[in-house]
DNA sequence: TTGTATATTTGCAATGATTTCAAAAATGAA
DNA sequence: TTCATTTTTGAAATCATTGCAAATATACAA
């Protein structure tokens, strides 16, 4: 868990000046584990930054992905969400309860596609979906 | 490549009354290597079905996806696109140019995830982004 | 400190892919 | 044929996301 003076320092390092929006946003997706959207960040986020704008945490999000620090999930068609977590693990989408969650996932996984030699890869996301424990057992 | 004979037999054994429009849908879906939009697969059918609307192609592909028989991608946030190809492959999408590409890979892929016992997995998409061979020469 | 240029934030309007819905058309069974 | 059910249609509605131009904050030079 890292402190706010490191997530300071971690904008800084990629180019981005730590404003008090920034730096709320970063230190809100880098702790949570939820898997955030960007209305989610912003609701959480209003009380304690007095006023914000939706625009501003959509523009902000938007920021920190083209940088690397933080990743978009796609896994879910109808809204993004985003995932501050910057280990290696995949996500699974419950179709029924709809919780998307992390899975431990072995590092190496890229050298199983063929042919990526000729490709410069930035961003790999493994999205799984089906039924979570609890709801299969539900039946 | 099946034959239209094979397709309507593919639909009926999912339980899926093979229509004009869904048999067509399904024909052009599954045999596209370019992973359509709905917008697309609408455009291209038009003419040959004589009248066609893009509701029908939207609740078609769903049902569709919903019944096992195509996938939907969701690697470009943007818009949803379809794919018919039904081996074991990863998607690219070049941050440039925006193709979408097939890349082959190993089946057992699954493997590499930890603790999936306790899932019922219905799909995994594996998805790439970076550069493709020709933008990444183009620097 | 003051002034000025630049970067950032804001809120509202616009966008556009996708869905809703109720009517029309097609299909199947009797 | 007649009636019930399924499928298709198209126009309107939805809603997450983006565009834009004004307002605000910040950095820096004088």
């Amino acid at each position: 868990m890292a402190t706010r003076a490191e997530l300071r320092e971690e904008l800084i390092k990629a180019g981005i000046r730590p404003s008090v929006q920034r730096l709320a946003i970063f230190e809100y997706v880098r702790q949570s584990c939820e898997h955030p959207t960007a209305e989610v960040v912003y609701e959480a986020l209003c009380d304690e930054l007095g006023s914000l704008s939706l625009t501003t945490v959509y523009n902000t999000l938007k920021l920190f992905v083209d940088a690397g620090l933080i990743s978009m999930l796609t896994i879910d068609d109808t809204f993004r969400c985003f995932d501050g977590n910057r280990c290696c693990h995949a996500h699974f989408r419950c179709d029924r309860c709809g919780r998307i969650v992390d899975l431990q996932m072995k590092k190496d996984f890229l050298s199983l596609v063929e042919g990526l030699d000729a490709y410069s890869i930035n961003d790999a996301q493994l999205y799984l979906k089906g039924l979570c424990p609890v709801c299969k057992n539900k039946k």
